[in-house]
DNA sequence: ACCTGAACACCGTTCAAGT
DNA sequence: ACCTGAACACCGTTCAAGT
């Protein structure tokens, strides 16, 4: 792509808009209109130009998105880590987990393709080397940590599609409503039980404690 | 919604359209078509209608979306159950995640939404039983039931996903290459030695294998 | 080299009207 | 009651041309 800080022997139009123009743009419509808002065409106006300009500076969308959370894990600071290693293990898991929780526009990225920011290889560089300091093989480290993002993946994803709904319209799916009546009063007595706390209790925010569990589950299965 | 059967007080228009109908051919459409090719407009054609034609009959495309989701719930066979109670969950927790393997198009709705198909609670109900067996109190066995539901739904969707790439364009993202090369380059050993091994392993079919650690551990930590 | 305008090929959903 | 046509308000991306 572009690489230019104005050369000597100037050919060419001069650029006027920038990679780190662009992502700062994207980065304030997200920041300020949320989510949803950021296409290219938005992103565009914000810049006062057309969408087929910035596709001179990045390849598509999802290298846009990519880009943006490299960005923000850059930014995120760098802890002292805990030393026995799986100690370190669920601390280095929980910051992959809050450096992506920062970022809820990161759902379509982290489902499209694996995550690949080389500002957050360090974390998982540090959860494979625990895991092997643990006693795995290099294999079953890499499963193991493969099993973690699972977790970690479906947690956000669930994550920031509930804030979602609540945000933009709270009288729920009539469908869902329905199931859950059907539930209430069929021959579900577990479920039934818990009744109206049922949504709330698997809501609630319980994300370290089920961290926690993979990880010893994992670390027990591999003893 | 409708429920008529040509009544004998025929008031109004008969109707064309219905909703088995429109089930119907949606499945046909994604069974030959892919998940991809699924839009109001599309099914509209496939019934010789018109898109609006179907609001009449589903709310919206997400309860489309889960109503498939439940008729293949439906038809799923409902196998034995074995019998410790932990046995019990990990093969219910098995069943829900085949069902929903079959189902590629359902990331959209897993992903919107609480998963809610009347067809699939007796799982959900017996795994929180097991749970609670197993001898969780009711809120735990629900955060447990969470927790295992999260490692499913990131595993499928990073699945789904990850199918889907492979399928339209095998000549990866080059942002992703270049993150890997560094990776390889840089100072990640762990990763270093994995070198191309890296992406096979961590996309290799260990799902079983993690929904017991996930599960296991789950059990050891509320025991 | 960088940017623009117009177009391609779509989406889900709503509104007002027709039968 | 059920369906249609036209429109609203969008998408990401490509192509050919302009400066």
């Amino acid at each position: 792509m572009q690489s230019s800080n104005r050369r000597p022997g100037k050919i060419g139009r001069p650029p006027r808009l920038s990679r780190e123009a662009i992502l700062s743009a994207a980065q304030r419509i997200l920041d300020e209109e949320g989510t949803g808002s950021l296409s290219m065409r938005r992103l565009a106006k914000e810049l006062s130009s057309t969408p087929m300009a910035l596709y001179h500076h990045v390849r598509d969308k999802d290298e846009l998105l990519m880009m943006l959370l490299d960005a923000h894990a850059e930014r995120f600071p760098r802890p002292e880590l805990p030393e026995p290693p799986r100690d370190r293990l669920i601390a280095c898991a929980q910051i992959l987990h809050d450096i992506l929780v920062g970022c809820p526009w990161v759902v379509e990225v982290l489902v499209s393709d694996s995550f690949a920011s080389a500002s957050a290889m360090w974390i998982v560089e540090n959860m494979v080397d625990a895991l092997i300091e643990c006693g795995l093989t290099e294999e079953d480290a890499a499963y193991a940590y493969r099993v973690i993002w699972y977790y970690t993946v479906g947690e956000l994803t669930l994550r920031f599609n509930r804030e979602r709904a609540r945000d933009q319209n709270q009288e729920a799916a009539p469908y869902r409503t329905r199931v859950m009546a059907a539930v209430a009063a069929d021959d579900f007595p577990r479920l039934a039980v818990l009744g109206p706390r049922w949504v709330e209790l698997t809501s609630a925010d319980n994300q370290r404690r089920g961290l926690v569990a993979v990880v010893d589950g994992l670390l027990a299965q591999n003893a």
